[in-house]
DNA sequence: CCGTATCCCCAGAGATACTG
DNA sequence: CAGTATCTCTGGGGATACGG
């Protein structure tokens, strides 16, 4: 393996398991976890995977489909993706152009861990939203 | 069920499944799903959760045990998951006062799908490092 | 149709100092 | 020990206008 990382253990060691040492931030700035997780936290690229996990999409669709995002922040995010080879970028050389954005097999097996979460989120929406209610706010 | 949010289907629907309508951009920023996302991408809420998955720990504990973090956002990001109900606070009016953080039920729930991203993570470092060597950075 | 190029704003986060 | 209180700064992200 390269890096060091946190350590996020599998369910049953992680009750068993004691991280021994300071948790550096350098190490948790470039550790591959982190990293997805800031991703999976930013503001439209899981949308953007989810998207496109349903089908193909060319551009100015996803800028329909999305409604909020400007087109600066649609591109920088695409491309993004593309970069840590999540999304495909194929240009088709017809007049007008035209470009369709797809997911890498990559891309696809991020789909599965991302629902995880989204299950959990929804099933536990209504245990949230009342602690909220429950603890003045901050 | 309450409000709306974007559907993040499993992995056999999602490929089958396509939005219909433009997503908009205020139901987002509500959705349970979207809230969870950004929560978890945040600089130190899933670090926290993974420590205090481990054991309980006290104040001073976990700032030895996060290097780089500030008393500040300790204490912020702390007040943060303990209003979410997944973090609960216990103060034991000893003297000196001694605080002891923990998981709640509700915050052991998240350590499953928090480890299935993070598997994921670790699994596909390697390709995503590739493919970020094989692009022009950006 | 598919983007770049600029400018600007503000919330997230750090540094530092102080307190029950 | 376990926090507040300020001040400050950075970069994520929006608005707008222009270009191939």
């Amino acid at each position: 393996m390269s890096g060091t990382h946190t350590d996020v253990p599998s369910v049953p060691s992680v009750l068993a398991h004691e991280l021994p040492r300071p948790v550096p931030a350098d190490e948790f700035a470039t550790c591959p976890v982190s990293d997805v997780f800031r991703r999976v936290g930013d503001k439209w690229s899981m949308l953007l995977v989810i998207l496109l996990g349903g089908r193909p999409h060319r551009y100015n669709e996803l800028h329909r489909s999305i409604e909020g995002i400007s087109q600066r922040m649609l591109t920088r995010t695409l491309r993004t993706l593309e970069a840590d080879g999540l999304v495909r970028r194929e240009v088709h050389p017809t007049v007008p152009p035209s470009v369709e954005y797809s997911l890498t097999p990559l891309g696809g097996t991020l789909l599965e861990p991302l629902s995880t979460l989204a299950d959990w989120a929804v099933r536990h929406e209504a245990e949230i939203n009342e602690a909220r209610s429950r603890l003045p706010p901050i």
